[in-house]
DNA sequence: GTGCGTGCAAAGATTTTGCATACTA
DNA sequence: TAGTATGCAAAATCTTTGCACGCAC
């Protein structure tokens, strides 16, 4: 079966990049840690690990080739880092956050949820959306069930 | 009548913060630029032209000040820069954007949009809302019927 | 050998901080 | 006069760039 790294190599070749060890590595990293929301210095340390040898220009390289093949999405959850996101294959849509305001946990939410949202803003705006970011922040469900705990105490 | 300066300095005062010369000056330059979206950087060059012995430091910490009161928004559209707009007195929810990718515009929705999905997020997430930020990329009007035009030539 | 990719260090850009001074209640 | 707020410059952060070297076809 062809793996998940298959077919991004396959994308790259097809826009006549390589993917060399060092890019293969970072998206190791990236596949590896989906759930978590890496800046480009957590990526890099996480690399590093395996393939010391490595310089943090090439990962800000390979994160910003990554970012123009649509493999990953640059995110920013207002710290001042970008963070970077893998995409979903065969998402329509790319898939919103919930930043937690207590613990700065950010969780994903992947259903749709804009579809009517969407057809109101391309309709009433004129507008022909090409992709959107949603993030709401409040108190993540850990955090609001840890504040139930202590008031009952 | 009540100015929207009255009501800032009020705010202010109400958090033993003062409305010096240099924090009105800045305030007024975010209220004439309310559609357009101002870096830090911008602030300080358009608040120079009236008063050019203001510092750089003093309009950040100013608008981290406003930030802190909600009286502006500190946003990212994902170049390196923080942008601050002023929030909408009395709005409920912080207004969305439509950034275009061809002429880097950015539109203002006023309009919720998100109630509903703000309550299946809270039921079936079990978060607690407290913010949110909504962003279209895509191709605005404008650049939209250009491109018609073009078409037809 | 040509060209792409890399590592390192330096440069750039944005934002924050330290500190002496000025202002204000 | 005590406490804020300011201006300047330096520092800190994050990211990009220049350049010489290395590797693959």
């Amino acid at each position: 079966m062809e793996s998940r790294i298959d077919r991004i190599k396959k994308q790259l070749h097809s826009q006549s990049y390589k993917l060399t060890p060092q890019r293969e590595a970072t998206v190791r990293v990236l596949l590896e840690h989906e759930e978590d929301h890496l800046s480009a210095e957590d990526v890099y340390l996480l690399v590093k690990e395996k393939s010391p040898e490595i310089g943090l220009a090439t990962v800000y390289r390979t994160l910003e080739l990554l970012t123009e093949l649509n493999v990953v999405d640059k995110i920013n959850f207002g710290d001042g880092v970008s963070r970077y996101d893998l995409r979903q294959e065969g998402a329509a849509h790319f898939h919103h956050h919930l930043v937690c305001i207590e613990c700065g946990a950010v969780d994903e939410i992947q259903e749709d949820l804009l579809g009517d949202v969407e057809t109101i803003v391309e309709r009433d705006w004129n507008f022909k959306i090409k992709d959107h970011r949603l993030t709401f922040h409040g108190i993540c469900h850990r955090c609001h069930d840890k504040n139930d705990d202590v008031d009952k105490e």
